[in-house]
DNA sequence: CTACATGCAAATAGTTTGCATCCAT
DNA sequence: ATGGATGCAAACTATTTGCATGTAG
């Protein structure tokens, strides 16, 4: 039960998308929701709630509303969250098919993220389910280093 | 400048290791110090800075020097922190050589840990420094699952 | 003695929750 | 109308810090 590490990730996400998901839940289209989903769209990378409150117009809703908004959105798999160790989540909008997932590379000097292609192998993967006896296999998984220009 | 990924974690770890490393920094072995290093040598996986305090002989000290502890330990390599994702960090005793180093696979029902010996591929990462030009490359891998017991 | 270590209280930071009010459907 | 959505304040959790006091070397 394995993602698969295709990157289809030139995919814009259509609206319609989001309400599709909403209305099979009888939950609401509101201007904060769609704010933030635009904001998500232009985001590059991993944002955090706070960045990405930084980039809403201003005063378009609380920060409360954007944690409850990353829960849900979440929870639809329209957003994934990441964890790059500092305490602080990371929300980026999924882009092409759900079962999509990448990896990133961030630069611990200067914080540069670099989406990666590179996966954790399968064929590994399926072999550490094996041997433990354990079911849905995920991992989380990220890399860290110094940038080229942090290098010099 | 990967670390390799051998598994020694059979060798004990002597106090005349902290005594070193301590000394050689004009640190102090206190009493705290040893009774906290005493508990992670016999806790079987990471364990949360509370977790650890509550092993501890009661009132022996406070959280926060367990904190500051974990901290120190880290710092001369007698102690690994580990992130399961659920914004708690986890130390666990560095046994066998510094450079080695684990992952782990937890459980998402119970929380069961399993200490894997698979590793993210040295060639891949290689791969994955060459193509971004990041130096001294790292990672943070955990797996996660659902363990025998909670297929039931 | 003296620098490092510790306890206690308080500050931070990120995130969540309660509740009254608001609004999309 | 009405159930979900939001704002605001407050609660929570994990972790860190300031400062006076304690103690290992």
């Amino acid at each position: 039960m394995n993602r698969k590490c295709h990157h289809a990730q030139s995919k814009p996400v259509q609206l319609g998308n989001l309400e599709e998901k909403l209305h099979s839940r009888s939950l609401k289209i509101t201007g904060p929701r769609q704010a933030i989903l635009e904001v998500m769209r232009q985001e590059r990378h991993p944002a955090t709630a706070k960045e990405i409150m930084a980039a809403l117009p201003k005063g378009i809703c609380d920060l409360v509303t954007v944690y409850r908004a990353m829960h849900l959105l979440e929870k639809i798999e329209l957003v994934r969250r990441f964890d790059f160790g500092d305490g602080t989540a990371r929300f980026e909008l999924v882009r092409g098919n759900t079962e999509d997932h990448h990896h990133h590379l961030v630069c611990t000097a200067c914080s540069l993220v670099v989406e990666l292609e590179e996966c954790f192998p399968n064929a590994l993967e399926q072999r550490i389910a094996q041997t433990s006896g354990f079911q849905r296999l995920s991992h989380r998984l990220e890399f860290f280093g110094i940038c080229p220009k942090c290098q010099l």
